[in-house]
DNA sequence: AAGTGATAGTACCGATCGTTCTTATCTGGG
DNA sequence: CCCAGATAAGAACGATCGGTACTATCACTT
């Protein structure tokens, strides 16, 4: 819902709809095809409020990214704190999670291997987000699995599982992967302990 | 080497010179970052010729993810028909076949799902393409399969391995993931069978 | 009541992009 | 010998894009 001209509202709210719309938008189109008019539309702002909150695209960008790295965080602790059973039960409240993130309507994939994909070749921002978010997700993996045999390599081998079936559902346009994911997991996870 | 002008080559030459920088290109830099000037100075080629033969841009991405997918595929076949031992061995010939490709220099990911990706909310030629390379992995799996308990099943959880690896190793710049992915594969295999 | 600051809306600018057009050059065939 | 075809080189065009500037409006503060 658009601002009036002069409505003075937490410039708090004003930058997190701006957030919210530009994710949006990325992610619906593709963060090049994207332009700053259809941001500025779908937001209900003007393009100087974009640019003073945000600088440019790209820093429009890097913030939608952070921010979603950071709620992408925040579930996945938020699951793992909520399952119990020990590090196996936790492992795999992260993908049910994830599976039911595949059942979501618009769901297009991670936004930041998006991002890092649209940018390759040029080693920005969104490439370092998106390493950076691997790792986040070995080193979860680690930590729950600290009584396995071998840590480090199943949480390697869990974040394969993860990013292909976060792409093959994408790209399938069927939630269903990650049920057949989660298959792939207990193996792992049987051999793991 | 660039083709002076008049030179009379035989034209399928400069259509695949053509297809090969930009095949180039596009990996290098991502589709929508390349422009078409890139393309003509890759290639040692005029706008004309390109326009000539490929009709537009989008003429031209389809026609280089076309040329990739048939490439692939006759790759994959090669290696699965060296391999003896049934299909189990034919299946890690497919997953060793990937692992060299991940050490390539210049080694970027799968140019289908990458040019899918950066096409995101537009179902034209790359998302098609990029759906058909995804059934023709779990086509050419659940072939090698037929002696297995869930040949359906067990494709599809090689595709999503396949592709997580895929993923991560272009993203981590780590050719490693092979030698990872290929103990996943054993262990489905080991279960398959 | 006056002033300040954030905002929407919109016009505008320079650059780039995809695409077309023009010109000149060279080769092979009639 | 000349013509047809393919090509390189590059100018030109319209559209779009990221980014800036300007104006008017409204809420809050003093």
């Amino acid at each position: 819902m658009p601002v009036k001209a002069g409505e003075r509202l937490d410039p708090e709210a004003t930058r997190d709809r701006i957030l919210r719309a530009a994710a949006d938008v990325f992610g619906r189109r593709g963060i090049h095809a994207a332009g700053i008019n259809e941001i500025v539309e779908a937001a209900g702002a003007s393009k100087l409020t974009i640019y003073r909150n945000f600088g440019s695209k790209d820093g429009l960008i890097e913030a939608v990214l952070t921010d979603r790295a950071q709620r992408v965080r925040a579930w996945h602790h938020e699951a793992v704190a909520g399952a119990d059973g020990g590090g196996r039960a936790q492992v795999l409240a992260v993908f049910d999670l994830i599976a039911t993130w595949y059942a979501e309507a618009g769901f297009r994939g991670c936004a930041l291997m998006n991002a890092a994909t649209e940018d390759r070749g040029y080693d920005g921002a969104p490439r370092r987000l998106a390493q950076d978010h691997l790792t986040f997700y070995r080193d979860l993996f680690r930590r729950l699995l600290s009584g396995a045999r071998d840590p480090e390599r199943t949480a390697r081998q869990l974040v394969v599982v993860l990013e292909g079936a976060t792409l093959v559902s994408a790209m399938d346009r069927d939630p269903g992967v990650g049920a057949e994911a989660r298959v792939i997991v207990e193996m792992l996870l049987d051999a793991a302990f």
